[in-house]
DNA sequence: CTAATGCATTAGCATCCGCTAATTGAAACG
DNA sequence: CGTTTCAATTAGCGGATGCTAATGCATTAG
């Protein structure tokens, strides 16, 4: 059975599963804006492919653009990641994170 | 260029990308304990696929087994999740969720 | 013991995925 | 104007992926 639209989730870690991907939206994250250019100068793949990453990543909510004349910019959406933060956050994953800060914070102001 | 040992981000995501394998994982996660066959039951996939879903499940670190008699019960590792954890957390996801959370703790403890 | 059950593993298949190379179109440059 | 640059899209390929069906091996039941 196949889902029409697929789950968010499913879209944001199929996304971010690739290495290759993930390490463009890495890269746009870190710049506030950046080209297909220049984002494809380190890459190791071709242009083409990083259109492609990239238009997985839109689909996905991870990035958005910005065309000026014949170049566009991308930047980050963490917003995007939000399906991913509510699933693991259902999971119980953050709890134990938390109490792990709480845990330090507390040993902090009274040793 | 092929990472012999991938990233345990890529193979966490790899792993919960796919909608069978996740559910597998949920299922897992929601009963303390469960075996093989039972997990098969709902599933609507065969029990090879689900022992193929384990499998993976497993060398991405998150799930555990016990074996007793002829069953094998699974049991889920939520620690499996640090990694992407981490990874969000790298990327300044889980800020202001966490800090909400430890203000609210903080603030029951300490009224 | 024989039969049945639980699980892992394998071969094979259809599909999906990431990539390249090439094309297209738009915009800047000489 | 022609040329160059930027970016998206497409066809096609090799390899990965998820599944089934079948097999094999323990373990339990009758």
């Amino acid at each position: 059975m196949i889902e029409a639209t697929p789950n968010p989730v499913t879209t944001v870690m199929r996304a971010l599963a690739d290495p290759t991907r993930r390490a463009v939206f890495e890269r746009v994250f870190e710049s506030k804006e950046i080209s297909v250019a220049e984002l494809t100068r380190g890459s190791g793949v071709t242009q083409g492919a990083i259109s492609q990453h990239l238009k997985s990543l839109k689909k996905a909510g991870l990035v958005a653009e910005r065309a000026e004349g014949r170049n566009v910019y991308y930047r980050a959406a963490p917003e995007g990641l939000e399906p991913l933060v509510t699933w693991m956050d259902h999971y119980g994953v953050f709890w134990r994170e938390r109490f792990q800060n709480l845990r330090d914070l507390l040993k902090e102001i009274d040793p």
